[in-house]
This record gives structure tokens, C-alpha cells and sequence, in this order.
DNA sequence: TGCAACTGTTACAAAGCTGTCGCAAAAGGC
DNA sequence: GCCTTTTGCGACAGCTTTGTAACAGTTGCA
């Protein structure tokens, strides 16, 4: 189907979780789960998520350390976490901003609020998927109604170009491996061969190439593509 | 970098306005003001700041309505909107950050709460430590775009030149044996040539020139290889 | 139902990179 | 200065990776 935007929840509490877990899936994300900070810690070295929603009180290793060390990492450094905790005071509140977390929800929580604020997450790391307009030279893309010009043409893209070069533009620059074109673009548990990046990279150029000139995917020998 | 991090507060209420620039200033930040949305937006359009602090309620054109315009310019979209207000409804807080504002604050706030949180959208703008990125000498090495420069002048280099350099460069100054570099950009159970090594010195060298006076590369006569 | 658009796979050619060899040059050792 | 060891480097055949056209299967829609 389509490629959703993934978020690891962690969570030890079964009710917690279960209301967690429903609201995210509504939101329309891959939802990954993780009952204590070590599992956690193993699925993001497995499949890295887009955003991680984090509760501060877990058994063994706490949420706030487990956000520590993950904003320690460079390669995991970027993932937006939310921290949710019942501690409210400001001490707190505090803390668990400077450790690292990029938001911080007090239990209890509005959910409709917290859907809110994960979704600003979102915008931040894919923001195609939040229905914003990228640009990136003379291309243009919008989230919303997928419509996609290039100078000022507009271009016919398949949904799965579509895709391709949304995930390309919301890094411009960054190389994807076609494996993780394939996890993005594709889907994480969708098996299909690794050329099949090749070919659509392909489609997708020429596609490109009918509004302008110069081809702005960048193939880089070995490890994948790049935009620009 | 430059000196200090700039941050735009709008604010129409004068005590407010002053606790808050006093604060902010003791936090570190060279403070542009505003008392209206378009004031605001002049200023803006001729000194981008690197974050905005903003009250909903301002005389004319309302906060919401300035984030929204900023939020829709791709120029501006990625400085960071901390939205402060009094209407503490879900509704209202659901629709500051629907409306693309990064944080939302109701009042009264917690100042040190506040400055955590426009911390953590400094953060964001001003990356503490470079991620992937490389540098030594004229040389800069990017592991997420993969693009290697010299002196400015980008290079190309192949996949096995691309990591023998980038093995080289996160040690710089130490000798690896040829062994080393067999193990770490070969990988470990590759069988190659041990001389193989020298031959891709010798291609990385030469791609280096291609961009540069000077050799980078120091041999170590019976040992292996060292950058600088 | 039939049609048009889209998708994933395959095969083949072109491009680019890699590893090895051999010899020349350089660096030490004495 | 002479001999030995080590390194630099050009050449090249072979291999891997990538671009692309063709094709068959699917899907969505009128």
C-alpha cells in the first residue's frame, strides 16, 4: 500500500499503549512498539522510525536516559522524540527538554493535543507526508495535492514517483541507499528487488526531463541516490 | 558561526515584552523587537532571525495569522515559531500548531520552562555538533551527501577511494597498517592483496591533487598510511 | 467487459571501478 | 656507495554496478 510514516512508540503500560497505539494508527503511521527502553533501543538500530513517542517511566532503563543516549548518536540524533510523562513539575519539564526530547506532554494529556504536536514532529522529518510544499531548485512539490511542477510545468508522476521523489526532496542532498528507498518509497515489510529502485529512478528522470533540463537526481555509484 | 543566535519577539504588551527580553537576553540571544505583525513581517523580510517568539494576540494582523503567512513562504518556513497565548483551549492550542508553529506556550507560562523550549527550536537551527561531516585541512568529507571537497572544489571519487578517505579522515594524524585499512574499508573477511592498498593511495592521491597543492596523505615507511 | 495506466522483473549493454602484476624509484641500513 | 626492502605507478583484464527497453501482470475505471 502506501508508504506510511513510522513511529516506535514506547510504552510499558498496556492501557497507555492500547489508546496510544489506536490514535497513531488513525493518524495514519507504521506504528512500532517497544515495552522497555532496550527493546527500544534494538528496533531503532533495526528500522530506524521517523519519530519516537517515549514514555519518561520505564522498567530497566528509563525513558530519559534512553533519550539521552539516543541524542548522543549521531545517526539517531535527528529522530524527533516526544516524551511523555506524569511528572509535571517544571524541574522536570525541564529536563527532559534539555536531555533532548523536542517536545515534552504532561500526563494527563489532551490526545487530540499530543496527535498535534507528533504531528509537528512529522512535518519536520517528512514533510511531504504532512502535506507541505517542498521546493528544491526549479522543482516543486506539494504534499497536499500532489501536484508537481518543475519551472513552472507541471509534470504527470505515478504514485510511486510520486513518492520517490518526495522522499528525495524532503533531503535533498542526503544519499538513500536503495534499500531505504525501498523501506520509504515502498514500504517497510513489502518485498520487491532492490533494481526496482533503478528502474523507477529512471522513470522518474525522464519524467523530469520533459519540463527542464538537467537531471537533478544524482546517482551515486554504489550506494545510491541523491537530489542535487 | 556567527556570534550569537538571533531571536524576533512579538509582543505587544510592554511588561510581558520586557520580562521576556530580559530573559532572553540572559539566555545568550541578540534580540530584534516587534510590537505588530507587520512590523513583524519588515523586519523579518530584511534581518531573518533564527527563532520567533509570538503572541496570538497582537492589534492588526494576529499572530496566528503572521505564522501562517510565515509558514507558507518557503524562505521563511524553516524559522521556528514559538507561539505564546492566553486561550489555553485544546482548540486553540490544536490550531496554533496546525497552523505550523513548532511550539505552543499558554499563558502563564513558565519562563524557565519557555527558555527550555526556545532551546530546543535553537537546537534544531544550530546543530551543536556537525553531523557526518568530516573536515581536515582544505579537505571536508560529507557521509550523509557523500560529496568530498577540496579547497572548495568538489571531487570525484570512487566507492573504495570514498571510504579509504573517510577511514583516514575520522583518525587524523594516526597510522593504520595496510591490515587496518583492509579490515575497515575492505571489510573483514574480503581476501585482497595487502599491496592493494598502496594502489588506492596512490588513486586517492591523485584525485586529491586533482583539486590541491600538497599531498595529505603521509607514508609511513614500514607501517602504513596516516592522514597529515 | 475492455481499456489505459502503472508496476515489478528481466535481460543486455555500457560505463566505471577493482585487483593484480611488473618494473622503476625511493628509502634505509651498514 | 652498494644492497635490500619498501613504495609508487602505469597498464589491463575482469568484474560489478547502473541505465534502459521490453514484457507480462495488475489495478482502477468507465
Amino acid at each position: 500500500m502506501t508508504a506510511q510514516p513510522t513511529i516506535l512508540l514506547v510504552e510499558d503500560e498496556p492501557a497507555q499503549r492500547e489508546a496510544l497505539a489506536y490514535n497513531l494508527r488513525a493518524e495514519g503511521f507504521a506504528l512500532l512498539l517497544a515495552e522497555t527502553g532496550a527493546e527500544a533501543e534494538l528496533i531503532i538500530a533495526e528500522t530506524p522510525p521517523d519519530i519516537i513517542l517515549l514514555d519518561w517511566m520505564l522498567p530497566e532503563l528509563s525513558g530519559i536516559e534512553l533519550c539521552r543516549r539516543l541524542k548522543m548518536r549521531p545517526e539517531t540524533r535527528a529522530i524527533p522524540v516526544v516524551m511523555i510523562s506524569a511528572r509535571g513539575e517544571e524541574v522536570d519539564r525541564v529536563r527532559g527538554l534539555e536531555t533532548g526530547a523536542d517536545d515534552y506532554v504532561v500526563k494527563p494529556y489532551s490526545m487530540v493535543e499530543l496527535m498535534a504536536r507528533v504531528r509537528v514532529q512529522l512535518r519536520r522529518v517528512r514533510p511531504a507526508s504532512a502535506g507541505v510544499v517542498l521546493e528544491h531548485g526549479d522543482l516543486r512539490l506539494d504534499g497536499e495535492t500532489h501536484r508537481v511542477h518543475r519551472a513552472g510545468v507541471e509534470l504527470h508522476l505515478g504514485p510511486t514517483e510520486f513518492r520517490l521523489l518526495a522522499t528525495l526532496m524532503e533531503r535533498p542532498g542526503r544519499v538513500f541507499t536503495r534499500e531505504a528507498l525501498l523501506d520509504r518509497v515502498w514500504g517497510r515489510d513489502i518485498y520487491v528487488e532492490t533494481r526496482t529502485v533503478d528502474v523507477h529512478v529512471g522513470r522518474l528522470r525522464k519524467a523530469l526531463s520533459e519540463a527542464g533540463a538537467g537531471d537533478p537526481i544524482r546517482t551515486v555509484r554504489g550506494s545510491g541516490y541523491a537530489l542535487g
